[in-house]
DNA sequence: GATGAATGAGATTTCATTCAT
DNA sequence: CATGAATGAAATCTCATTCAT
């Protein structure tokens, strides 16, 4: 419960220093990726990312003290990804039509799936601390809720940040179509792209409250 | 000599064939929920789910012969539930307006998840045996294109399957505002069964595909 | 290490009395005999030796209080067919050839061979107590050696006692040649006839000590 | 990116690279070979062999990643040890009599035995898996055919293996010796070398098939 | 700093045996 | 007496983590 760090994990003293110890940090954090993704939190071993990534499990464990600091560490990044993603989206909303809004948290969704699909598992299964889960999804709030503000004019804050829950969970949706089939997974897709340009519509239609 | 199949004795896995036994089966599924629900199914353990209903390891072991057959079981008992809420939903709908019907999706969900929003752990995470998912994906995704079929008429089959998809992972939102607090619940609900309505709307103006 | 009872176990007072019991017993010997045989004695289970004869675990507990007890009845019982058969060898033995006694030996190891050769893996694994098992040996050995003394006469007490060891270890390869492909297996059953014809041919030879 | 075979890290059941890792195999070994020995293979446990290794659990399955891997190298080392003997006594054979090569079987079955007697349990029982069973069996058959066709002239491969097998049979009786009282122990032995010495001038003399 | 052997708590599962019904 | 549910010790095996080399 008591979280110590919320850097990407300095053990003693600092972070690698040398360029060595970079590459081996990102070596494991590509392994870390790979093996969450393929097994899950619970059942990935740190043995095998030590394994993957080419390290002796003792220096993973120099890097990262314990496989929840990796999950943390993992997340931290992926919510720099979203925050940076977001960041960007909201500085070209301004040029965009609605219906060029809507597509866009959908392409961003897409792009983020295909990035790193892991983060799910991260998040909704037990890895990750509490602090690190709730300061992502605030991360991913917040950003969304941003964008909102300046696609639909008028909108007050609150409903921005509601409006912003419901459109996340929506898009997640957006990530279960990889299981589909190719046909059925297109269909999807471009019926939750109507769902959210439509959802984004009725927003400008009644806008405040 | 060898009798294969009229033997007495439940070896493993049988149904309870006193009453005492089918008490026990209860506590124990009960206690499957519950910490199904709370650690997901890797970090769940029998031992914990045995003692929390008060039953001995072996006495488990005796009805669900190993973790996947209890989360199986539960899983199937999730699925008739829904199966069928689903159906006497579909039987309503005639009666109903639109907008109460975009209602009752939701409030259906919400009856769901006080009952048990473990179901979503299991599926999402790896309990459950593959046919088992698929199964419930497929009793889930039929019901809700049932209904769809028959609250937005004129919609083609087609459609409503692709609709049925998108709605459900819309509404698996509700069952995520059980950790928000109850200001912010509140309004994501009223949020949400605003979207459910405006998808619906929107569906009944386009019609077919 | 404390035995108890020798004989076939008398749970509460005595051995069944009624049709039925002595019915029930001989089913669950049977059934011990085929699951002792197919899995050995570690990997039996009382529950499908149960099941395989019908009746319920309970109930056999009722009529062998332990595994052991049901490994032990079933060892004495093996141990009379071969007493007896070693006696009525003997009895026949006057009126045999020197070479007809040895390939009643090879004969009789195979007749026991085909009815029961669970027997050999109960005593050489873990299975029947340690008395039961020494008892089995003095009868196989005494009675080997009774034959003997008639067969070969003019031999020593003493040197019949040693050949009986020495004649029983090589017969048992009879019941390895079960694993051995058809060909193989003729051959090497001729191969063991005559290397006994020999065997007591040599005793002859030498007589005495 | 992902390396499949040449990572370091020594996941599970390689073998030592250290001086330490050789040592603690070895006295896994020795424990194992005494356990299996006592106990039989079911028996046994590897909670045991690990106690008496002075091994922790983990470290044993470290590097015997289950038990049936840990019969299997046991009787792996215990059949080198066959095959080394009887290539050496092939190589001596030549110069020796028919006398003296019975006795060498016979003596070399008694350093096999007080070596490790333990082989017989793996193999007759369930231990080891099939392959290295037939295995072991044929590098003893072949062997010792082998050395039957240097100390039997004329004799043909056939019948030199089937002599083989029936040998190899009757030697076996020598290992049974070991539970015997000592006077009966010395005579069984001597009784064994006399019935080795009369097989095998018995085959000189018919010879061939 | 890197390495990998060592550790041991803990997870799943089995099965002989008992005893209330 | 028959039945079968209940029990729990014990077995196999895993893996996060530590620490001597």
């Amino acid at each position: 419960m008591i979280s110590r760090t919320p850097v990407p994990d300095a053990p003693r003293g600092s972070e690698p220093k040398r360029e060595k110890g970079r590459l081996r940090v990102a070596a494991i954090m590509e392994a870390g990726v790979q093996v969450f993704t393929e097994k899950g939190y619970d059942a990935a071993t740190m043995t095998e990312i030590a394994a993957r990534s080419g390290t002796a499990i003792g220096s993973l464990y120099r890097f990262f003290p314990s496989k929840e600091s990796l999950a943390d560490a993992l997340l931290l990044r992926y919510a720099l990804h979203v925050k940076n993603g977001l960041a960007e989206m909201a500085q070209q909303v301004a040029d965009l039509t609605r219906e060029s809004v809507a597509d866009a948290f959908v392409d961003f969704v897409l792009v983020l799936q295909s990035q790193r699909s892991f983060a799910i598992a991260l998040v909704d299964a037990r890895g990750g601390s509490v602090d690190e889960r709730l300061r992502f999804r605030e991360v991913m709030r917040s950003g969304v809720a941003d964008i909102l503000r300046k696609a639909v004019p008028g909108i007050s804050p609150a409903k921005a940040k509601v409006m912003a829950v419901v459109l996340i969970q929506t898009l997640k949706g957006v990530i279960s179509t990889a299981n589909e089939e190719p046909a059925m997974q297109a269909m999807i897709l471009a019926e939750m792209r109507e769902l959210v340009r439509t959802y984004l519509a009725s927003a400008s239609g009644q806008k405040g409250k």
